[in-house]
DNA sequence: TTCCTATGTGGACAGTGTACACGTCTTTTG
DNA sequence: CAAAAGACGTGTACACTGTCCACATAGGAA
């Protein structure tokens, strides 16, 4: 009898594992929704996947671009959250008020997601790398589109519908943007940690008022 | 004979260093400066100001500690940037005139700091704790005000002059805040990051039109 | 001078990312 | 169908980090 099960690491029978590289990711995005960026530890995922250190780099190069995968599932969430927010603003007839309802759903889908997946929002946004021009299929959402895309999108339903003039529409989403990640971070990070839910609600509604106005 | 001078980490005669909090805060600066928040490690800092790992336990509680001061002296120095550039806003006769430009004047200074001082910026806010009533004295610029109250200023010169209309001057600074600080993410890490200086300039410009405006 | 206390050193430990050499299984190929 | 090839995991080891503990050294107060 040869003893084929010397010592597989308890809590698995086969030598492979199945599918590393998703279970490595999956840990990877747990442990970043639990403590953000920084929290993303590969040995941790790895020891969560039930498997020995190295094997990650079977899959990952390494921790950076285990990092980047979570960087890029996260930004698919994101952009799913949008989504979500958009699908009430494709239901209004009147084409004005449905772009700039599309508008605020940017926003809000935005703001939501820095509030309840922190973490992640953390991971998404503290990697330098430039989100505009990337169609890596990783960081869409199910529309196809990037959380950049999805506010390019609105804003150009907003020139469409005659809200915002023609003039105004180049390179307008790198204003709107400012402004809602900016608040994103003030949240989260900033002097409206301690802000109830409530009031962070009501200055989110006067941020995006201020977007349509000034813009 | 003593053999007094047993073993001094060369470079230093006397045991005492002098002062070696100063040192450390400074070495860690720079390493702020280089390569950001992560980039300030304990020991590389004392090995900097030539003395032993542990020498810094004794005027830093930990690294966090340590990290903190660094936070708190490039707030003081975003604080100053934005004080240069508010010199010229004050000498405007025109009291709407000046207003405004000593709103703008935080938006470039902020900016100009981010650009200028990367790596100090990402230090500055990539730590969780507030700026808004901390009335910490290492985070002032030369006024004594920190980066949000210089906001804070600017825009009660504003309703002062009649440019912001009362009702709408409570909690303005989050609104302005966060556009200008969103830009300085997009300048650094995002999608304005290939960007000229002469389109971040404008783009500048523009932001601050539209907070002007929306406000 | 003598003791107290602030300041620095040395050694150790757990934890991290990662390189190298080596087992172990699946797949392809002659 | 056996054998070679390649994909996947393991083990050991190293440099580096933050931090704890015990000890060494001086500067000032008693």
């Amino acid at each position: 009898m040869k003893k084929t099960g010397k010592k597989l690491p308890a809590g698995r029978t086969t030598f492979r594992h199945g599918n590393l590289r998703e279970a490595l990711l999956n840990a990877a995005i747990d442990l970043a929704r639990e403590g953000g960026p920084t929290a993303v530890v590969l040995r941790e995922a790895t020891r969560r996947a039930g498997v020995s250190p190295n094997a990650a780099y079977r899959h990952f190069e390494n921790h950076e671009a285990l990092l980047h995968a979570v960087r890029a599932t996260a930004l698919a969430t994101l952009a799913r959250m949008i989504e979500i927010e958009m699908v009430q603003a494709k239901r209004i007839r009147k084409p004005a008020e449905s772009a700039r309802a599309a508008l605020r759903a940017v926003g809000t889908g935005y703001l939501k997601f820095a509030l309840g997946e922190t973490g992640l929002f953390r991971a998404a946004f503290s990697v330098r790398e430039p989100v505009a021009n990337d169609h890596d299929p990783e960081k869409q959402g199910d529309s196809g589109l990037n959380p950049f895309e999805l506010l390019s999108s609105a804003l150009d339903q907003m020139t469409q519908a005659g809200v915002l003039p023609k003039s105004r529409r180049p390179h307008a989403e790198y204003l709107a943007w400012s402004a809602v990640h900016g608040m994103a971070y003030l949240v989260i990070d900033g002097p409206l940690n301690a802000a109830s839910p409530k009031d962070v609600e009501h200055l989110a509604e006067r941020l995006l008022l201020m977007v349509e106005k000034g813009l």
